[in-house]
DNA sequence: TTAATAATGTTATATTATAACATAACATAT
DNA sequence: ATATGTTATGTTATAATATAACATTATTAA
């Protein structure tokens, strides 16, 4: 029997969010520092405003917001950011919509599925093990080395269903 | 026991292509006819130049080839004819890559899944029931219901690996 | 302190895609 | 066959997403 394993399950509207935002940062500390590498101010601006919701952001929109706050950020300030951030496994980019999610268990990932509302927007991440090993297992059954998955869902969610 | 399904297979170079696009443009006349939708001298032109290989046609070069056959072709003249093809299931749009594949069995898609080779570019298709079945159960256990799935394998295919 | 490296600033441009409105081609009902 | 509605295409402009290339600044390591 194989668990749910579901990273970052869909969130209601009103549950503390200020509580998964700090644990990104703490999280994101924590492995910049065992890693070596560095959460400048900008890189940890650009994770916050990433994880401002469970909902998908543009890179448009990250600028947008750090123009606002300090002149002088352009599209390469938030595309390296952005860039370091996945790097590092605290952000994913869904490829469907162009825009990018934070990451709920950074370090504990194999492959990411996203489970995405076409209604409300929300993300919600799986790593679920048996999905990664089936699709690898049928790859392979036909000599193909997977090295990244792609996998997205739209959908419904329970939320939304209910209405 | 599943099966593979393998609906477009890695072909080698060698191959008879000309083949799979004599069936590809064959197979959209027919479902055209039956669905009673026009595949004008245009759209099939589009459908020819997605079909030209076995890797992913980015929707410029398409438009590049169209402006050198007759003047006048402009990005919504792709994009559009993009649109209807995908929308009779003629082609998919690969995700991860903003690039355009031909569909190997229009009309027989349940989830496709792509198995992308990132050495020599070429794209083998999947609709396997197990697959699907698997991360539509796994979605479902979360109330959630899924309604497009996106599932894109970037790897190394048999050929680049025995190379 | 200096040199090397990493990060950011800056300007420009490439790539991907759509909006909006005009014209042409086709289908169908008279 | 002709008017009329619908579908498809033409055309111009622009939006949205992303990267190249080089300059400057900050940090690290020798």
């Amino acid at each position: 029997m194989h668990k749910k394993q579901v990273v970052t399950p869909f969130e209601s509207a009103d549950h503390p969010h200020s509580e998964c935002l700090k644990s990104a940062i703490s999280k994101a500390e924590d492995s910049c520092a065992s890693a070596g590498v560095r959460l400048t101010p900008l890189r940890r601006r650009v994770l916050e405003l990433v994880w401002k919701s469970h909902e998908p952001v543009k890179a448009y929109d990250i600028l947008e917001t750090l123009q606002s706050e300090k002149k002088g950020a352009a599209p390469p300030t938030v595309y390296r950011a952005l860039d370091f951030l996945q790097q590092q496994g605290f952000v994913h980019k869904l490829e469907s919509l162009n825009a990018y999610i934070g990451c709920g268990a950074p370090g504990h990932n194999n492959t990411s599925q996203f489970l995405i509302c076409h209604i409300c927007g929300v993300v919600a991440e799986l790593d679920d093990s048996e999905i990664g090993e089936v699709i690898s297992g049928k790859a392979e059954q036909l000599g193909f080395i997977p090295k990244h998955l792609t996998i997205e869902i739209k959908g419904l969610c329970n939320q939304c269903r209910s209405r």
